[in-house]
DNA sequence: ACGGTATAGTTGACTACTCAAGCAACTTTA
DNA sequence: TAAAGTTGCTTGAGTAGTCAACTATACCGT
């Protein structure tokens, strides 16, 4: 029960310093740097809105407004499927790509960095376990794109 | 560096859930509840609300803000401090304890049972542990008020 | 082929926050 | 005892998301 309200506050003090860092580096969103991330280890980099909307947690709606902004920005493209003309697809430009890479490494410099002042290793590995097991989590891959 | 993404995604997809059943239940948002709840353990039941801030992880504005509404609702009171006219106390209400006591049960039942359908006890505890170490951690009691 | 239902996405109105700026009351210091 | 600085809180404007209602396309049974 203790664990609830530490992971309500945990998360929302570290997001807040991430995101803060985020913003005044590269001027991303977490969101807008979850979107990127996932676009580019996805499938010919991109993926349906409905996909996104599940990985990132948001609701339909809530990817259209951000896509919006990434589409403004260059680092997306809207790309119409052939086969259903109901979807249009996300995908990730080449601004884009390397718009995540300029941000990539600075970001999960920070995040392994506020973790490893609190935890160490074994510990950091136990915390993902366990997380994992909670739902939302479908499986990922490694931190670096082209990694 | 996986355990970013999954106390991202967990928090994300078990915060909506639980939202969204307090909302039906009893009209509160999550915060509200925290809010609701940190008073009912507070000295006096009552806090300033850059104490509130720290706690819930909040910026003064958004306290303001959120305090609006709770006292538009009846749940708490602004009570000016006597002997610093720029503080005013959250003073929570019996309406406001009252309504915390009636969500609170099925609350702690919601997330209770979330947890238990994919951890056991031990890991439970040791996720507690471990998101403990992460910053943003202020020690805390047990789960009801009155309890 | 055709009506019914499901799915993909968008839009308008709203909520819950944030930040930057500001005011008021307190403290320090000289 | 007054200027300078600090702290507690509020306010205006903006952002990121939500929900409910909608359009458009696709699929399915008859």
């Amino acid at each position: 029960m203790r664990a609830w309200g530490r992971l309500l506050r945990a998360q929302a003090t570290t997001k807040r310093e991430l995101a803060a860092e985020l913003q005044a580096e590269h001027g991303l969103s977490m969101t807008a740097y979850e979107t990127l991330y996932v676009l580019a280890r996805a499938d010919g980099r991109r993926l349906k809105r409905v996909d996104l909307a599940e990985r990132l947690v948001l609701t339909p709606s809530g990817v259209t407004r951000l896509l919006e902004g990434l589409e403004a920005a260059g680092l997306i493209e809207k790309v119409a499927c052939e086969t259903d003309l109901r979807v249009s697809y996300a995908q990730l430009t080449d601004a884009g790509f390397e718009k995540l890479e300029q941000a990539s490494c600075g970001h999960t410099g920070s995040v392994r960095a506020l973790f490893e002042e609190h935890l160490d290793d074994s510990e950091i590995e136990q915390l993902a376990e366990l997380l994992g097991k909670l739902p939302g989590a479908l499986d990922e891959g490694q931190s670096c794109p082209r990694g």
